[in-house]
DNA sequence: TAAAACAGGACTAGAATGGTCCCCAATCAT
DNA sequence: ATGATTGGGGACCATTCTAGTCCTGTTTTA
């Protein structure tokens, strides 16, 4: 239902407590684990995929563990989900089959790409840091325009 | 994956299909399915959920079938995925569990909040009438400023 | 060299999705 | 009236995806 998977939201969860501390700090797998009350294996499994895509870096050995490569303000929320689920488009297209030759699907499809940039927009414009900050804190805030989807307008939009 | 569902893409072929004829003209759920090559439970299926959202309307019988209860420029994207997938909302939050009244997870659920209604607004601004028109038919375009995001500006945003 | 800690991937159980089918209700033509 | 047509509702199964665990290997440090 076009939700992130739980294992994303885990990501979210770990990486939310890794960006507490000082953003150099390294924290052990296991040590997530008790932090975040998630399991082990889970939390290993979500650290990996961090890791590959560059979000997180591991450090082996004795002493090792895991620590964020960049300051929480500048990894975005949609490298985050991109890391656990890959691109992020909410129609498949491309992978064909369909009718989509036939004749009225693949119309759509330039326009669903504007779609799904507005929503790669909106994802690209939060970062960690901010979801870590309580809601209320309303200091240093500011609002960011999101990309603008330039097609016909809808005349009246229902719900 | 942060995908619609295969029934939610057969949900638009099949209306950018009646979406083409007038907008009072009747189609029968076997007409729809050779016009569309989906099988016919299939759009059954499919139409039986638009129904209920009001989208579409029924007429029993022997000349039955299903109309549009709009022209297709009154309802939007996101009142489709709505009647197919139910709320639009990238996070589970309210299900609660999680590790959400320990520590972090909860803490970031209005922000959550702010990004799930950057994408609805996205959805919203997308009418049926926009999905079917060609990509290249510039002509009545118009560019539509989405929804702003009242959080604090992520610095530098990778990838 | 032994212990600590990550890397990679195999594997299983459970849930969600996709697709089909069946029986009932409504409507219309004759 | 009656029967053909068409949608309504929901059960049902097969397949795929997800979540979570575990095992074996590699790296590093004390």
């Amino acid at each position: 239902m076009i939700r992130i998977s739980k294992l994303t939201d885990y990501a979210f969860i770990v990486l939310g407590h890794m960006a507490r501390g000082r953003h150099e700090a390294v924290y052990a797998a296991a040590e997530l684990a008790t932090g975040t009350g998630i399991a082990v294996p889970t939390v290993s499994k979500v650290l990996k995929s961090l890791t590959r895509a560059g979000v997180v870096r591991s450090l082996r050995g004795v002493r090792g563990g895991y620590a964020l490569c960049r300051p929480a303000r500048e990894t975005s929320v949609a490298t985050v989900i991109h890391a656990l689920e890959g691109p992020i488009a909410i129609t498949e297209c491309g992978i064909a089959e369909h009718q989509c030759n036939q004749s009225d699907a693949c119309h759509t499809r330039g326009n669903w790409d504007l779609i799904n940039q507005a929503i790669r927009g909106a994802l690209e414009s939060v970062s960690l840091a901010d979801l870590v900050r309580p809601p209320n804190d309303h200091g240093a805030e500011v609002s960011i325009p999101l990309t603008s989807l330039t097609l016909p307008r809808a005349t009246e939009l229902t719900e």
